[in-house]
RNA sequence: GCGGGCGUGGUGAAAUUGGUAGACACGCCAGACUUAGGAUCUGGUGCUGCGAGGCUUGGGGGUUCGAGUCCCUCCGCCCGCACCA
């Protein structure tokens, strides 16, 4: 009875199968786990050897997890949708359902081949009606719902609306547009379409503008990765860029509760990287930087400036509004009358330095109060300068002191002023805030509360910063301590302020290097050695603490997408910025003394800051809080977070996706869900199939393949939605399907989403590091925030299994000839490297009349051998059909059965790391499983377990076997486990028992399926080896009560002395010492010390 | 350039907390059984040396009784991001 794998293989899947052991239900009463592998997209090439490593693993730990007693759900299913099905079908005609279809079950039959313990009845596809149904369920949740930015929370939209009709949007910032501001009246005054456009800018699935790649002669929209080198990737065509209304998701919103609950994710420390560079949260200050010659008294009072930069007047001076108009017009916090600004400026900053103990008590309590609202102090408001003021509130508040003495101005004029740019003043004394702050605190509390407060700040909070009609340039910087080493600016070269700001006399040479930049392609930029360029505009900036005229240039190097598309540019502290200046020959301000050598910026982040005003002499991080604190208290700035994220682009002008549930209504979308006005009436209902089409040809002016077809898309109600979404919708959510698929009134009911909760063990690639992973943590949160579900991050650990690389063969043939020299010889000619199909190399050797048959040009080809061989020279490349070196599992399989497959891939190594695929090597594990099954079995004698007693050692080996088996698959290192189920085997020589062989058969089950059922109903047991459990190994068998310990003389090993593992220090020195070749090594000196570490090793040091 | 990971025999690797480096396999060498071996079994196999021994975890330095493991430094490889302010 030998081991016949082929037999033994087919019985029990079939067992498997009628029996259906693997289904699982929502048994609530045992301890749940649910391990998830990343949604395979099922392509048309089938599975390779690599594939299959991350599923071996979890199911490894699914069947584990289940011998140890949890309900364990192991779901699989396929991510159905996507492009290449389709550009498949462009090519051949073939219907995307049809192929895909005929692709899962290939994977299907492949998977099962294996013997994966799949609930196979929970399948999903993204491409089901019945599955999509509720991806755009929760499209429309999206959609129907904004991010409330206090509670940090998604809210039905529902809820916005009545916001606004309380009071506008006065205090809910717009995501899409700071600058949109409306009150509860003009609210209620705005048209239906007026209000969805402006409820648009807050959805979180929004609709707006985005660059797509636009290419003609396909009349087409390409993907990113089907641009390569500026031109289309199938036909070489031109593409450019083409403004398109687009669906997207308010990702940017998450950003920051992405970022923080990484910390709580049991995932490698390199993927939690990754997103956290993508997300891309950087902590700084936006700065904005006054046009300095745009004020003409300005200019005046500064008669010197204005003289020296007088040919340096913009154009926009002249022009006037007209050249402004889409600059930013200055902030309604700049109060300062600008006539007086800079002579009130420098007293102010007397002021500041020189608070009063009252001032300074009721400042911090201000600051410490957490009122709700910003105060700022000394600030400057006209010709005054008032003690603290709260703009939003238009509230002033004096405390009596120098400042009435020193500014001598009368109480009835200033009044009078303040009133009439509507701020109310609350005076207190020296005394009242010394001697009752708290007092004090609760008055100003109740002023700030008073409804009187809020209704005035909408009368007057336009008449700041009005026409004023200067242009700020905005920029965003990490580093506001640097703000005294500014020597520059730098806009991007797009940015819309060029045109403006260009002198006449820069001109021509700003048009040209914007030429410049234009032609240069993404390619040209890529691959081009790091050089300078750039181009002065002409124009001057303001330094807002210094005054100083700050040059304003344009170049390459500053993005128009990132921050503001401006910087500050910081030579010695900024090693871009340092290579700018030296080669435009731009003064450098050293702000960092010796630190900075006139060779290289100091761009380190410790250190002290010199040469800079009043931050002169703090430490870096000391130095940035009090510059944000300075810049926000003359209004010259503001603290400022930044994120690389983008929000992320939702529709796609493709037909094999899922269809928006959206209408448009004269030309507003409405999602599908909505009522219609005075009616129960809905515009449709879910899911919104897609339909079939004669063809995939993209639509008219870019749109998708739906578009055509005019039916479909034209309704009595309205217009449909053409765009489908992208791949990542479906696979945003599957993880929660899984826990009730077949559920036809919700995505999944909250019982089973509370029980299965969040996925135990998730195991795929590092492909999706940013996006899949992003995209369903956000998706997650959302339905969080909902209340839909009851966790907000769904994969609570995370394991990335490495990649299995191909081991490509070469052969060589001799130039110019059809004669191939085997490898050992190749030295000795001119060769070119071949590479032959792996599957006809025996390890590396040559089939010859395989490789003759290969191609029809081999058919002659002659041989120069070594010892008879034709050896393959190798090298380990990434697994592809064009490398010739692709092995498939179903060939493996077939040759050495599905169990030895499954170990000698976890044998290959740790499952987080990438190694070449070794066909040769799995004999050693198959060669493991036969011995393993001679211990069962004999091939003369058929069954020979036995009932003896078994010995003290083999229960010894078989509770070590199943201490470290269940320790190894926890911490997932697999290969050490085989390891031991082959040392385990090795030691069991000879061994019939039992006692010994049916634990054995148990644990290891979780790694090889098959011979386990088999060996386990041999054994004489009823039903699948599943329902066993995992036997508990006893302390007194892993435990040796004796341990040989190696004996070194200063640390080098000499010999190996056996002790009781109890054994004292006294004793066991003794013993040592008298041994003859530690005599002999001590070499007649003392022992200075004697180190023995119980259980570990013993040292005499001389 | 920045961030993360890694570097151990001919090969894949092990060493879980600082405690006998190379477990377990592949390959290779020798042997047994055999008509045969791409079956099975036994023994050997880091390098060096006749040997006692010496050397050895990418290189150099350090901490320690003791370092593959900790620290510094240099080199190389892999992954991610990249004129990111």
């Amino acid at each position: 009875m030998e081991y016949n794998f082929r037999e033994i293989e087919a019985g029990r899947k079939k067992y498997w199968n009628e029996q259906q052991v693997y289904k699982v239900t929502n048994d609530t009463s045992k301890p749940k786990c649910y391990i998830l592998d990343m949604f395979p997209y099922p392509s048309g090439a089938g599975l390779h050897v690599g594939h299959p490593l991350g599923y071996i693993a979890s199911d490894i730990y699914a069947r584990y997890k289940r011998l140890k007693g949890y309900n364990v759900l192991h779901p699989m299913g396929f991510d159905a949708f996507g492009l290449p099905a389709e550009q498949y079908a462009i090519e051949t005609g073939q219907h995307p359902a049809v192929t895909t279809e005929k692709n899962i079950a290939r994977y299907r039959e492949q998977l099962d081949n294996i013997g994966f313990c799949y609930d196979w009845s929970r399948e999903v596809r993204t491409s089901e009606p019945n599955y999509y149904k509720w991806t755009q369920w929760i499209f429309l949740q999206l959609f129907h719902s904004w991010y409330d930015r206090s509670q940090q929370k998604a809210r039905p939209i529902s809820e916005l609306v009545a916001e606004f009709e309380k009071g506008g949007n006065i205090n809910i910032t717009c995501p899409a547009d700071e600058a949109v501001e409306f009150d509860a009246v003009q609210w209620g005054n705005y048209s239906e379409k007026e209000q969805r456009d402006i409820l648009m800018q807050y959805r979180i699935a929004y609709q707006g503008y985005a660059q797509v790649w636009w290419c003609e002669a396909l009349g087409t929209v390409l993907a990113n990765d089907e641009v390569v080198n500026g031109v289309s990737e199938r036909g070489g065509h031109p593409v450019e860029r083409k403004n398109m209304r687009q669906w997207f998701l308010r990702i940017t919103e998450y950003a920051d509760r992405l970022l923080t609950s990484l910390n709580t994710l049991d995932w490698s420390e390199a993927m939690k990287e990754m997103q956290r560079n993508w997300i891309g949260k950087s902590n700084g200050a936006e700065v904005r930087f006054r046009l300095s010659n745009l004020s003409p008294t300005l200019s005046k009072r500064e008669g010197d400036v204005a003289q020296t930069n007088a040919r340096d007047l913009s154009p926009a001076l002249s022009k006037g509004e007209g050249g402004v108009a889409q600059a930013r017009v200055e902030p309604g916090w700049n109060t300062a009358d600008p006539l007086l600004y800079g002579s009130i400026k420098d007293f102010r900053k007397d002021l500041k330095n020189n608070l009063t103990e009252a001032e300074n008590i009721l400042w911090r309590q201000l600051k410490a109060s957490q009122l709700g609202v910003k105060f700022r102090r000394q600030h400057i408001i006209g010709r005054f300068i008032a003690d603290f003021v709260c703009l939003p509130k238009n509230l002033i508040i004096e405390v009596d002191g120098k400042i009435h003495e020193q500014q001598k101005e009368a109480d009835a004029s200033r009044t009078e002023y303040l009133a009439e740019k509507g701020f109310r003043v609350m005076r207190f004394t020296n005394e009242e805030v010394i001697a009752d702050l708290d007092n004090v605190i609760r008055k100003i509390k109740t002023e700030l509360t008073s409804p009187q407060s809020d209704n005035e700040v909408r009368n007057t909070s336009l008449s700041f910063g009005e026409g004023r009609g200067e242009v700020f340039i905005p920029v965003f910087t990490t580093r506001p301590d640097t703000i005294f080493g500014v020597d520059f600016m730098v806009l991007a070269p797009e940015h819309a302020l060029v045109e403006d700001i260009t002198t006449p006399e820069q001109k021509q040479a700003i048009d040209e290097y914007r030429q410049y930049v234009k032609s240069r392609s993404e390619r040209e930029r890529m691959s081009e050695v790091k050089q300078v360029t750039g181009c002065f505009t002409g124009a001057y900036a303001i330094h807002p603490l210094t005054d100083r005229q700050i040059p304003v240039w344009i170049s390459e190097y500053v993005l128009a997408g990132y921050g503001t598309g401006a910087i500050m540019g910081v030579p010695s502290g900024d090693d871009r910025d340092h290579a700018f200046a030296k080669h435009f020959d731009i003064p450098i301000t050293n702000i960092f003394g010796d630190k900075y050598t006139g060779e290289a910026a100091y761009s380190s982040k410790t250190g002290t800051i010199e040469n800079s005003d009043f931050l002169t002499g703090m430490s870096i991080a000391d130095a940035t809080e009090a510059a944000i604190e300075e810049l926000e208290d003359i209004g010259a700035g503001t603290r400022k977070v930044n994120y690389r994220l983008r929000d992320a682009g939702f529709s796609r002008q493709r037909y094999w996706g899922e269809p928006f549930p959206v209408m448009y209504v004269d030309d507003i979308p409405y999602g599908i869900d909505e009522p219609l006005i005075n009616s129960d009436w809905h515009l449709g209902h879910l899911p919104v199939e897609l339909p079939i089409v004669e063809n995939y040809k993209p639509g008219p002016e870019g749109q998708g393949p739906l578009a055509n077809i005019e039916d479909w898309v034209t309704t009595p109600i309205g217009q449909r939605e053409t765009n489908t979404m992208p791949g990542y919708a479906g696979s945003s959510w599957y993880f929660l399907r899984y826990m009730d698929p077949h559920n036809s009134n919700e995505f999944a009911s909250r019982p089973a989403t509370d029980y299965w909760n969040q996925v135990d063990l998730y195991i795929g690639g590092t492909e999706h590091a940013v996006g899949h992973l992003l995209y369903s943590r956000m998706w997650t949160k959302a339905l969080y925030d909902l209340g839909h579900i009851g966790f907000d991050e769904p994969f609570k650990k995370l394991l990335n299994q490495g990649m299995i690389q191909g081991s490509t063969r070469f052969v060589y043939r001799i130039s110019d000839t059809n004669q191939f020299v085997s490898a050992g010889l190749k030295k000795h000619y001119d060769i070119n490297p071949i590479r032959v199909d792996v599957n006809m190399v025996d390890g590396v050797e040559l089939d010859i009349e395989a490789f003759k048959k290969w191609r029809p040009e081999y058919a002659d080809a002659e041989f120069i051998l070594e010892d008879g061989k034709y050896i393959c020279g190798a090298e380990v490349e990434k697994m592809s059909k064009s490398k010739y070196n692709v092995v498939n599992p179903d060939d493996i399989v077939s040759q050495y059965g599905a169990d030895t497959f499954r170990m000698y891939e976890m044998f290959l190594g740790p499952i987080d790391v990438s190694k070449p695929w070794d066909t040769k090597g799995i004999e050693g594990v198959h060669r493991f499983l036969k011995k393993m099954w001679r211990l069962y079995a004999d091939e003369q004698k058929g069954w020979i377990v036995n009932d003896e007693k078994a010995t003290d050692a083999e229960l010894r080996i078989l509770h070590k076997t199943i201490k470290k088996i269940g320790e190894d698959i926890e911490r997932f290192s697999f290969n050490t486990a085989v390891s031991q189920f082959m040392i385990c085997v090795n030691e069991l020589s000879g061994c019939h028992k039992r006692e010994i062989l049916e634990p054995l058969a148990v644990i290891i089950c979780p790694f090889a399926p098959h011979i386990a059922e088999e060996l386990w109903h041999k054994l004489g047991n009823e039903g699948t080896v599943l329902n066993a459990a995992f036997p508990a190994y006893e302390q007194r068998f892993v435990t040796d009560n004796t341990k040989v310990y190696p004996v070194a003389v200063n640390g080098k090993t000499r010999i190996e002395m056996e002790f009781p593992i109890d054994a004292e220090q006294a004793s066991v020195e003794k013993e040592v010492l008298a041994n003859d070749t530690i005599q002999k090594w001590l070499e007649g000196k003392d022992p200075k010390k004697f180190i023995y570490v119980k259980g570990k090793m013993i040292n005499v040091v001389v």
